[in-house]
DNA sequence: TATCAAAACGCGACCAGCACGCAACAGCGT
DNA sequence: ACGCTGTTGCGTGCTGGTCGCGTTTTGATA
């Protein structure tokens, strides 16, 4: 399931990619850092061992990443984008007011995509960008209100 | 259906608002103009009739007519959100390759809301952010190739 | 192991999209 | 017509991210 980082960077040779400190750096960052980091997070991390690596670096080693398939991005709201691994790549539910996300079960989205490619031919990709609204904690206080 | 400038205007003095050139061009602007104008388009057609309006405003009428619940925004896709009528509400279905915009037929996320209700209590509200995919001309190029 | 082209890096400048503080202005109740 | 206060124009600042440049590093080859 979860995989190590020397599988990730025999992912990188494989692909044609050079293998740099810094790159391996951001793996080890997704790998063990917390669930859904932003670009500033992962550099954030990157730097507690690597101090003198730059912004712009993460930011290309993300696109790169991203480009052979070892990494995927997703909007959660109106902030950052978060990555994540794309072995990990799911659906994202997010609380309009506290901004908790939830992973969505795998078939949330397959009645709609259904729908989508039958009626319109449209062939839903789901998990770019999160589902908006309001998680049970927030609806039942407003409830209460 | 389609509203007038002046029942929206009535809507901003109902609330509170006071009326000014700037409001009511770009309530024009939205009843006249495309179908999803971001604020810089807004602001552009703004100023074809009143050619000092400020950038600044527009987004500060583009608040004001949120919170009093005349528009809404939507983002469908990376770049700058997207404006139009409450009364004209509804979901997008966005193509990642092509950019096409589809409006959702009401149904299309029924299931899903259910499902996201019944199992987790998340109350979606599916229309805030697009949902991704590829539309049928650019899925039907894809398998061409 | 030394060589060397290409890949990646650090750095700073720059961009879009938008928020904000302030002084001047204008809507609208009186 | 007056005056309170919401709104505007303007500049400035912020976040999230991209780009071009000159230098350093990687890793295939000799």
């Amino acid at each position: 399931m979860s995989s190590t980082v020397d599988e990730l960077v025999a992912q990188l040779r494989d692909g044609g990619s050079r293998v740099t400190t810094a790159r391996r750096l951001v793996l080890t960052a997704l790998v063990k850092g917390a669930d859904h980091p932003t670009a500033e997070e992962l550099l954030v991390a990157v730097r507690t061992l690597a101090p003198d690596v730059h912004a712009s670096t993460v930011y290309r080693n993300l696109e790169e990443l991203e480009r052979l398939g070892v990494v995927v991005h997703t909007h959660l709201g109106h902030g950052a984008a978060t990555y994540h691994l794309a072995t990990e790549a799911h659906g994202h539910l997010v609380c309009e007011v506290c901004g908790a996300t939830l992973e969505a079960p795998e078939d949330l989205f397959e009645a709609m995509a259904d729908g989508a490619k039958r009626r319109l031919g449209f062939e839903l990709r789901p998990y770019h960008f999160a589902v908006l609204g309001v998680c049970a904690e927030c609806a039942a206080t407003a409830r209460n209100d």
